[in-house]
DNA sequence: ATTGATTTGTGAAAAATTTGTCAATATAGA
DNA sequence: TCTATATTGACAAATTTTTCACAAATCAAT
C-alpha cells in the first residue's frame, strides 16, 4: 500500500457512490454489471466510472462487465471499509444523539465508541448504551481514528485539539467553523447552512 | 436577475465561505478586507476569491480592498441570505429533531416551519414550538420552497414527491438514497457515511 | 475455428477550474 | 502635485478533471 498517491479527490468522493450501488446489486442477487449499468445508478458518465477505477487497477472483464461480489469487495478494501472503525462523538446535544444513532454509520463498519461533552449536567448521562465522559477527562492514546466534532463553533478548534491530542487522525467537522490545519490529520467539513444556502442560490438563477 | 447562468458550482460552494468570513470580519468592526486578507481565513488562494467575485461584478478597491460592509451585502443578496425562508423538515427522528434546532439555520434565516412524519406515534405531538403533522395531509400549494429529507432510505423517493407536490422547488436530502431527479427542482445530498469513508480512504493513503 | 456482439481499459482531446501576472487605479504622504 | 505603495480586475497560463473513441479482449453461437 503506498503508490496509490494521486487519486483526484472527486474520484476518491465517488467511490462511496459505487459502493452504495454495489451493495445494492449484491442484494438483489446481480452477479455482474456493466459500466453503463453501474454509471446510469450511480448518476455518472460510464467513462468516468471506468476511468475512475482505473486509478485502483482493473476489475472488469471484457465484452462482460464488472463482477459484482468481487468489485465490491475491491472497493471496499481500497476504502478501508471491511474492517471496523471506531468513532468518537464531541458534542452530545442534538446532532451528536442524531449521529450516535444513524443507522448508515454501523452498516458501513463506523462504531460509536465515546461520546464526550463538556456540559456537568450531562456528563455521566447515558446516550443509549454509551455513557456521556467529560471532554477533559479523556486519556492520550485512545485506538479511535476518527472523530466526530458536533459541539458549537466557538469550541470547535479546542475540541479539536483535545481530539489530536487523544489520538484522532481524521475529523468529520459540523461545527462550520473552519479547522486550523494540522500536520497528518485529514478533515472533513460538513456545513448543513452552507448547504441550504447554496440551495436558495440556485433556485433564484432557475426562477431567472 | 437573468444572465448570471454559468457560474462555476465549485464558485457557488465557496459563496457561503466568504459570506461568514464577512461575517466574522463585520462582527470585529473590520471595515474593509484585501483579498489576501479574505483568502487566508476562507483557507483559499486571494486570486480565486477575486475570480469567485469577477462572475458576479467588481466590489473591490483597487489599493485597497473591499469594503466588508458592502460586499457582505452584495453576496447575501447574490445568495437570497437577505430574505428569510421556510423550510419543511420531513422525518420527527433524531436527525429532524437535530435540525430543527440546529443554531446556524435561524442565524442565516432559515425558519423551519413544518416537521413532518408518517409515524402515528409522532404523529401530534411537539417537538419544540412545532407540531409533528401526518406527511399525508400535507397540503398541496405550501409557500415553503426548500424541503429537507431526514428519514430512512427506503421512504426517501416517496417523500420527496410528497415534498415536490407540496410546492417544494430545492430538497436537501440526508437519506443517503438518491432521488430521482425532477424538473426544474434543486438537490443536493448530504451523506454523512459517505464523508466517514472519505476519511477511512485518506487515512489509509497518509499511512502509506 | 470463425464470426459477431459486447464491453473494458486507456491514451488523447476537450472542458472546466485554478493559479500567476501585471496594467490600471486608488490612497497616503511629502 | 508628485511619488511610492498597495491592491484590484482580468487575461493568460497551468493544472485538473471529464469525456471521447477505439484497440484489445471475452463470450456465445454457428
Amino acid at each position: 500500500m503506498e503508490k496509490r498517491s494521486k487519486i483526484p479527490e472527486p474520484t476518491v468522493a465517488r467511490l462511496p457512490i459505487y459502493f452504495r450501488c454495489l451493495i445494492e446489486l449484491k442484494e438483489n442477487g446481480v452477479a455482474v454489471a456493466s459500466s453503463e449499468d453501474m454509471a446510469a445508478r450511480a448518476g455518472v458518465k460510464a467513462s468516468q466510472f471506468r476511468k475512475d477505477l482505473s486509478y485502483f487497477g482493473e476489475f472488469g472483464i471484457q465484452g462482460l462487465g464488472y463482477p459484482v461480489s468481487h468489485l465490491l469487495d475491491r472497493i471496499s478494501s481500497i476504502m478501508q471499509l471491511n474492517k471496523e472503525h471506531e468513532v468518537i462523538i464531541a458534542g452530545a446535544g442534538n446532532l451528536g444523539s442524531a449521529l450516535l444513532n444513524y443507522p448508515g454509520f454501523q452498516k458501513w463498519g463506523f462504531k460509536i465508541t465515546r461520546v464526550l461533552d463538556n456540559n456537568p449536567q450531562k456528563i455521566g448521562k447515558k446516550l443509549g448504551d454509551i455513557t456521556i465522559e467529560d471532554i477533559q477527562d479523556i486519556p492520550k492514546n485512545l485506538n479511535s481514528s476518527i472523530g466526530i466534532i458536533a459541539v458549537p463553533a466557538s469550541a470547535a478548534q479546542q475540541v479539536a485539539q483535545t481530539l489530536i491530542q487523544s489520538g484522532v487522525k481524521a475529523i468529520l467537522n459540523f461545527s462550520g467553523k473552519k479547522i486550523s490545519p494540522s500536520k497528518d490529520i485529514v478533515v472533513r467539513n460538513v456545513d448543513m447552512t452552507h448547504e441550504l444556502a447554496i440551495l436558495t442560490y440556485y433556485l433564484s438563477v432557475e426562477n431567472k
